[in-house]
DNA sequence: AAAAACTTTCAGAATATTTTGAAAATTCAA
DNA sequence: TTGAATTTTCAAAATATTCTGAAAGTTTTT
């Protein structure tokens, strides 16, 4: 790609944001206020972010709380504002930390109780029924481990070592 | 829950997944066709899954296609029959991977694809050039951190135990 | 206490995605 | 070949999701 202006380049950003979100399952316009809050120097109030972005007041209200409930923003009162103002986590790392433990919480979380529900619902008292029983087992096993996995990898940074000693030892 | 019969636990199972899907960003029929298949014995074609999910000719159709290219389910050509059937990959750990294989390439592959092209567009000549690309390059990172991770999780089975180790590692 | 500044809500409008079903294409048996 | 069986395609319909904007709600100032 040819050399950009920064502008530029922040409303590809942010619009690459936006459509990468969506494969995401993630709100198109949610993913694009949070690019846009985590390339500003400087806290943005509601009426910026409408002007910026070129949508509605009620969209911007409803996707900033969605943006606080996953954790991404936070509010922010300045001294002498009546307006409010929101400010992005900066550190990659802890946002990367923040979607992954919101995405376990919503996919992985849902599938387990599902599960479990099913098993308790059956006795396993005709071959039909056992076979039925090993696929939603087999579905739990394997869903607990990767709830266990997400929690390993997100519980500490010490998780950053032993994941390059596996990079490492996989090669 | 109180005790089923198994078409009833069946049809949950199916309803689960399908309502599942939708969160995880997959369509619902293709996981309800998906989930049909994990658990018949037999394979199935179309017409019969039509029936069964009481969904049109086309909407199977496409769909089936969808879960070959996910890899979740694979046509078998039975002898003296002209229609084609389909039967699911039962191994319940290889679907797992092959869906986070999918996911990760639809997922994480795109965007690593775009922060390079961020990165190479942009010159770091001025002070806020150079907090753009700090983002730019910090998500980089993570990414291609995120794509490794997955890729040794994947590679081989072996890891199984690696992370038993360190699921217990971090009790 | 009233008014101004600001935020939230939500019904209807706009947009996006999924589904249908009939027509076109393909495959296979005779 | 022909034509019956089967699969695929795709435009239009149905459904689901997202967005708007004005009204209602809240907070702060005067």
């Amino acid at each position: 790609m040819a050399l950009m202006e920064l502008k530029e380049a922040k409303d590809k950003f942010i619009h690459t944001w936006g459509t990468l979100s969506t494969q995401w399952g993630i709100n198109r316009t949610m993913a694009q206020i949070h690019a846009l809050l985590l390339l500003s120097p400087k806290s943005m109030n509601a009426d910026e972010i409408m002007a910026d972005l070129q949508i509605s007041r009620g969209n911007v209200n409803m996707n900033l709380r969605d943006l606080m409930d996953w954790g991404l923003i936070f509010k922010q009162l300045l001294p002498g504002e009546r307006k409010e103002f929101f400010i992005a986590e900066k550190d990659i790392w802890k946002v990367a930390k923040q979607i992954a433990k919101e995405r376990r919480r919503r996919e992985i979380g849902p599938l387990i109780e599902a599960m479990e529900d099913l098993k308790e619902g059956i006795q396993p008292d005709t071959e039909e029924k056992e076979e039925f029983l090993k696929i939603v087992n087999d579905i739990s096993k394997v869903s607990v481990f990767a709830d266990n996995t997400m929690t390993s990898l997100l519980k500490s940074d010490e998780n950053w070592l032993l994941n390059n000693f596996i990079k490492v030892f996989n090669k």
